[in-house]
DNA sequence: GGAAAAATCATGGAAAAAGGGGAGATGCTT
DNA sequence: AAGCATCTCCCCTTTTTCCATGATTTTTCC
């Protein structure tokens, strides 16, 4: 029985190649492709797949977003996360938002097959080794939990506002956006604001 | 006279769509493929060719980098550059670098075509319509153009320094450090350093 | 060789953040 | 009921950033 593929990538040459990867392979039927979230929404409304290769990285939205829906509304597809190098970070919400595992662009044909074929099997697959290998991307995964209120407040800091300024926003004490902030800086293990931001937007947080 | 064709990016599934992208071109002879610099600039050692694709994000080294050291080796070889969407500010000083154009990972074959028959008569080609009509790219192609100096300073901020430590680090005054920040808060239009930092790693300063 | 751009330095004051405490009020879980 | 996390608030001091204004030297480029 052929596994069906669908894949949803903006980058028509990674299309183009996975398709090259695939379509001599008689365990594997090419369904359809997308560049957008919407036209895979729109397609899934017609058709049927069994596993979808997602790229993260998504024009109208995130991959992430894209993958919670999927799940939701048809929770028996795999879905097998596409990532480039320097995207790690958001893997584990991939992950987290009902993803199966996810392979990385520079997978060859027989890791591609793999991994198709382990989710299929309800299995997760991740081709973090190749990740390692290639070159030396520190683990991290030690990205800071922080609550609700503090991403909030994070994202205003970001966003240029003073302590001031986000208290009024938050209708909260300047006291309160101080110890959010506080917090943040030690859970960063952040030396200033300067620094933290710099490692939010990197792992994705802003 | 067919045109041959290199190509370097560190996704397997970029090289393999480009390829079979150019695989029934009779004009385009494909002359080979690599992941990384090291193995682009072995490669012309011991063969020719007239274009290069090359990505600018390699694992080694940057593609403006070996863009720079491939131009001077070999200043008869045309480059265009590959690009995914938010890079856009590294675009510039890959054609300072020598190359002759770029095209988006998520060209069209006859984009491709197009941009490597363009290069070949020794124009410049960009695909840059392409990439505004896809998405609406928030401000990017507004990227303020920075200095070594100031790029240098800003990375040390990012980094956590406050004035005094760059100052120390860099064997200038903290009054010279201070100017720097002052003409990056203005170049960026930033309120402070915070959204300065926020939007200078999203665009891939840092 | 001259203009423009970049890098250097300075003073002084207002505003904001960083760093150190402590503490009460929720609500959720065990 | 006790424990824990989260969110809330406050005080104090020091450090750092932000802002305005102006100037000199070096580099780069035409």
């Amino acid at each position: 029985m052929a596994i069906k593929v669908f894949i949803v990538d903006d980058h028509r040459m990674v299309i183009e190649g996975i398709h090259s990867l695939l379509q001599n392979e008689p365990e594997i039927v090419w369904v359809g492709q997308a560049t957008t979230a919407a036209s895979c929404t729109d397609f899934l409304k017609h058709h049927s797949t069994d596993v979808i290769l997602m790229d993260i990285n998504l024009p109208d939205k995130s991959g992430i977003e894209l993958c919670s829906e999927v799940k939701a509304a048809y929770p028996e597809i795999y879905i097998l996360g596409l990532s480039t190098f320097n995207q790690q970070s958001f893997i584990e919400k991939m992950l987290d938002s009902g993803a199966s595992g996810y392979v990385l662009k520079n997978a060859t044909k027989e890791e591609l097959l793999d991994g198709i074929q382990t989710v299929m099997k309800g299995k997760q697959y991740l081709s973090f080794d190749a990740a390692t290998t290639l070159r030396q991307i520190p683990l991290q995964s030690n990205v800071p939990l922080i609550t609700r209120r503090e991403k909030e407040v994070l994202g205003l800091i970001a966003d240029g506002l003073t302590n001031n300024q986000i208290a009024q926003q938050l209708f909260i004490s300047v006291a309160t956006v101080d110890t959010h902030r506080k917090n943040l800086l030690a859970k960063f293990d952040a030396k200033n604001i300067a620094s933290l931001i710099k490692v939010a937007v990197k792992v994705g947080l802003i």
